[in-house]
DNA sequence: CACGCTATCGTGACCGGTCACACGCGCTCG
DNA sequence: CGAGCGCGTGTGACCGGTCACGATAGCGTG
């Protein structure tokens, strides 16, 4: 399993890393004319310019990110406050940010938060009051991000990102999908399809109304539809299944909006099990368009999200508030929905 | 979508933060006390550590990474250089980094590499030089990571996560899962159910053998079973899917290993789409076991990894050689197959 | 009572960058 | 022809922790 090292780097002599007064030296000028070519000063003749980046090259130099941090007050970082790295919202959106902090030369480092209790919460929010962490960007799709974004301190430059409900402003720069008016679109496509009504197995939301559900029930009440009880089924698949068990039991339900693809799964598979087929007998749809999804059996109508993009946009927002400037315009590829074979009429009309 | 703040963090007036020195005069005693009591030094007594501690809490302070890593001349820190963080591979290994190094206090950063050009290869193996970046753990399932991982300076602590192949000994420790018994075994599997051989869609692999791809010629040289020739595929479903619609051509084939659960997931639906059953007419495994893998339709056969093991392994390894100490013992669970429904005897025996 | 030892604590220098400022030089201008 | 200016560059102090060392107090011992 372990394979040891012959000669390794823990046995070699660490040769002490030069820093920019050995390359000043090098180059004979000062180690602040160093700094400036390091930091691109237009006031730099430019033949010490070369001379400097040569001894830079010939050094084998690589400036301290530490030491840069501590003389500036802040780190070039980015650090992404998230409780979990997997779900496919999550991984996209950091995806997202690592992209334009990798373009803007920052580094991006990630502090997972272990759950929404009080201790946990504060733990996330004190290491992110380190300006060493650089700019922040909490993903509060979920309880534990939206508690960690309340607790943190005014004066850390944090952004979130955020579902699009009605959430009370807290007073922070947040962006988020509207995936409020995407759920309505799912919900409306169903019901047009001549759906009596639609079930909702939902994600986990911090009031019970996340902007997935919201959407779900705008729909419904629009359309004077029947509303019925939400399903909560977490982040697990497991649970999705078990959900639809006792979907797939009830023969008056013919369309479930599930609150993500994951859970859409889950449905679907208690669905078939029960032998009841999708999109004959039930209609089913997911919520993120995960990158599987166009490929099940039968290919799951789902409503795409620009996770990427919203990271993207996050990582713009605080790096602007970090250096204090004025908020960049967003232009977020709005949510939308993608039909494919899981939704059909209903096979008879109630 | 984006919603600006009132009276925000930008705008309030950001108070210095307070350093060791600020608690220090707050509790009456020097500032190497406090440095002292946020080491948890011994030599300190009781009651002054209550007064340091009690000053701490009161004034809100915040140790700064940035500083102490330059002083100490490392980061307590591991960050990992990969080229992708959404594959589920990666996103695992990455998760048990995280989860270890959060454990040990441990802050984690994150630089993916743009690609396998000598330059990016050349900027990642830079970024990780610096000492911010502390312990390194090097992804190396692909072409680009192996670069990145022989690229790196002989003085960077840096441990390696691979696939199981004969990978020649590059003076590094590595840490891997031994997936090449583990593919072995699914060819095996097919094989006893009567397939005359099994076909085999690629992940991209540094010199075309990946660990699971030698496992699956292990099987089939031992078997005396004709090797096809291997179907490339990348990491896109979309590759798989077309592979997939070849294959499904060819009434020869019956069995087909996927290099993983989404390659797998592209031929399926292709075989979908011709019409052969599966597991009736073809047989499919998987690798990797991601989570919906068993809740497909049918369930999907595949081998499980312990990623999370190996990114816990691997970070302990990476600390282990940043203090300069022995490398620990790892005790990765082996790979193993999960034979669910998308497996059977071939229909007809050749 | 002098001595040494340990426990506890403080002082100075340092890590590797940054900033603010001063300085020498050549040029223009009154 | 000297004052003023801008360019290019160097010096000192500083960021917030760390280390190495020294100082002091309290104690036991001969």
């Amino acid at each position: 399993m372990i394979r040891k090292t012959a000669g390794g780097p823990s046995t070699a002599v660490r040769r002490a890393a030069p820093s920019i007064r050995d390359v000043a030296a090098a180059a004979g000028v000062s180690y602040q004319t160093v700094s400036r070519v390091l930091n691109g000063s237009p006031s730099v003749r430019a033949d010490t310019r070369t001379a400097v980046l040569e001894a830079i090259e010939t050094m084998g130099f690589r400036p301290n990110r530490s030491a840069r941090a501590l003389g500036l007050g802040r780190a070039r970082a980015v650090t992404v406050v998230t409780s979990d790295t997997m779900l496919y919202g999550y991984a996209s959106t950091l995806q997202g940010i690592e992209e334009a902090a990798r373009a803007a030369g920052f580094a991006v480092g990630v502090r997972v938060i272990e759950s929404d209790s009080a201790d946990d919460v504060r733990q996330a929010a004190d290491y992110v009051a380190d300006p060493s962490a650089g700019a922040v960007v909490v993903i509060a799709f979920d309880p534990a991000g939206a508690k960690v974004l309340a607790a943190l301190d005014d004066d850390v430059p944090a952004v979130a990102a955020i579902e699009a409900s009605g959430r009370r402003d807290t007073g922070r720069v947040v962006i988020c999908l509207d995936e409020r008016v995407a759920a309505a679109q799912a919900t409306e496509h169903l019901l047009a399809l001549g759906h009596r009504t639609v079930h909702h197995v939902a994600i986990p939301s911090e009031d019970g109304s996340s902007g997935r559900q919201a959407g779900w029930r705008d729909a419904l009440v629009r359309a004077g539809a029947p509303i019925p009880a939400v399903v909560p089924a977490g982040w697990d698949m497991a649970a999705a299944y078990a959900a639809g068990r006792r979907l797939a039991e009830d023969p008056l339900v013919t369309a479930v909006l599930c609150g993500n693809d994951d859970l859409a799964l889950g449905v679907r598979r208690a669905l078939y099990e029960q032998g009841r087929d999708v999109p004959g007998e039930v209609s089913v749809v997911g919520f993120d368009d995960i990158p599987g999804s166009a490929y099940w059996t039968p290919a799951l109508t789902t409503v795409r999200m620009d996770f990427t993009g919203l990271g993207r946009a996050c990582f713009e927002a605080a790096v602007a508030q970090l250096a204090g400037g004025p908020q960049p315009e967003v232009s977020l590829t709005a949510p939308c929905l993608v039909v494919r074979e899981s939704t059909a009429p209903p096979r008879t009309k109630p």
